[in-house]
DNA sequence: AACCCGGGGGT
DNA sequence: ACCCCAGGGTT
């Protein structure tokens, strides 16, 4: 079913894009690899806070055959404070597979894309529009409001169905002439003119726009509410003796996974976490108290830590958790680190100088 | 279908 | 304090 004429909703957006477009690097290319991973960079992820992390990570691994060669403690280490890290993850996965099963090449197709670790609707059809042409819609956060406030859709759009309706919708909208731009169009004239919170009164489309019609600009799209944060406790051992610290990687299915830490007990209290791990007790006397963090907040939890630093002489013996490793201190720096701890690293001098030298 | 996964910025 | 952000994976 080929449309012949554009809707007037698409003519509209592709006239305002003419004229608001942000200069972008992914936008300067047309290279399925750095649009893929602009793509996982800017998941969930607002442009301004994607935009080092792009440039960092295109200059260390300027083609997929660099990523899919790359250690994954440096991709992780490149990934630090970016969050959400099983992007990186999936990031190795697909570059290796990409790689070693499809001769470098990415697929051209959103349902050969969508088979790729860590590519889902959304950035199947961004890849497959904005690298191949092909006329699928993007779906994200600005396309569900625009789509719910100005055809007047009530579908909450956490609900499982929301996706197909608005998928259905956006298929039908979108151009197959240039379907690229007006992907990109539809995503800009959310982000910069039907924000959350919008200017209706510059808007090219306020004429014909349901939402603002019926004065419900500010209640669509329908979003059901959050559930409320987990309180969690966080105790933190910094355990250094000659020139090395004690430390592990994040393996559990929790938090962070992947990432880098000093011994830790999940414990409301010293002497709880003492308690749990009793090869803490003859350390104690050789603990000082560091600034602990404020509370460090994230989508769903809160963690309260606080943190010791235990400086052993050389001749002090214990029997280190098996599930932990000594390090240089030096290298510490090199691992990718929770931003929690980075902000521990920062407030306290002594760590910063066991650490950075 | 429900739940989990970060961090930062706007209001 | 709450919302949102160029979402995706697991169970």
């Amino acid at each position: 079913m080929k449309k012949v004429t554009n809707h007037p909703f698409a003519e509209t957006l592709i006239t305002w894009y003419k004229d608001h477009a942000r200069d972008l690097p992914w936008r300067r290319t047309n290279d399925p690899y750095v649009i893929w991973l602009s793509e996982i960079i800017l998941q969930q992820t607002r442009i301004a806070q994607g935009l080092p992390y792009f440039y960092t990570l295109t200059e260390a691994f300027p083609t997929v055959y660099d990523l899919a060669a790359a250690d994954e403690t440096t991709l992780f280490r490149h990934w630090q404070g970016l969050g959400y890290y099983s992007r990186a993850r999936n990031l190795h996965k697909t570059a290796k597979h990409v790689v070693d099963m499809l001769d470098g090449k990415f697929p051209e197709t959103y349902s050969e894309l969508i088979k790729l670790p860590g590519v889902g609707p959304y950035t199947a059809a961004a890849i497959a529009s904005f690298a191949f042409g092909e006329a699928s819609p993007v779906v994200d956060g600005n396309v569900y409001r625009i789509l719910a406030r100005y055809f007047g859709i009530e579908t909450d759009i956490l609900h499982a169905s929301a996706r197909k309706e608005f998928t259905a919708l956006a298929q039908e909208l979108i151009p197959n002439s240039d379907p690229a731009r007006f992907n990109q169009a539809i995503m800009e004239f959310g982000s910069l003119q039907c924000s959350p919170s919008p200017d209706c009164g510059s808007c090219p489309l306020i004429s014909s726009c349901f939402a603002y019609r019926e004065e419900r600009v500010n209640q669509l799209p329908v979003k059901s509410k959050a559930k409320p944060q987990r309180i969690r406790h966080f105790q933190y051992f910094i355990i250094e003796q000659a020139g090395k610290v004690l430390v592990h990687q994040r393996q559990a299915k929790d938090i962070w996974q992947g990432l880098w830490e000093f011994f830790c007990v999940e414990s409301p209290d010293l002497q709880e976490a003492i308690n749990l791990h009793p090869f803490l007790s003859p350390l104690m006397g050789h603990a000082v108290a560091l600034q602990a963090p404020g509370v460090h907040v994230l989508s769903h939890q809160k963690i309260i830590s606080a943190a010791w630093l235990v400086q052993l002489p050389s001749n002090f013996k214990f029997e280190k958790p098996s599930d932990y490793q000594w390090i240089l201190s030096s290298e510490f720096e090199q691992l990718g680190k929770p931003v929690l701890l980075l902000n521990l690293i920062t407030d306290n001098i002594a760590l910063k100088e066991i650490l950075e030298g």
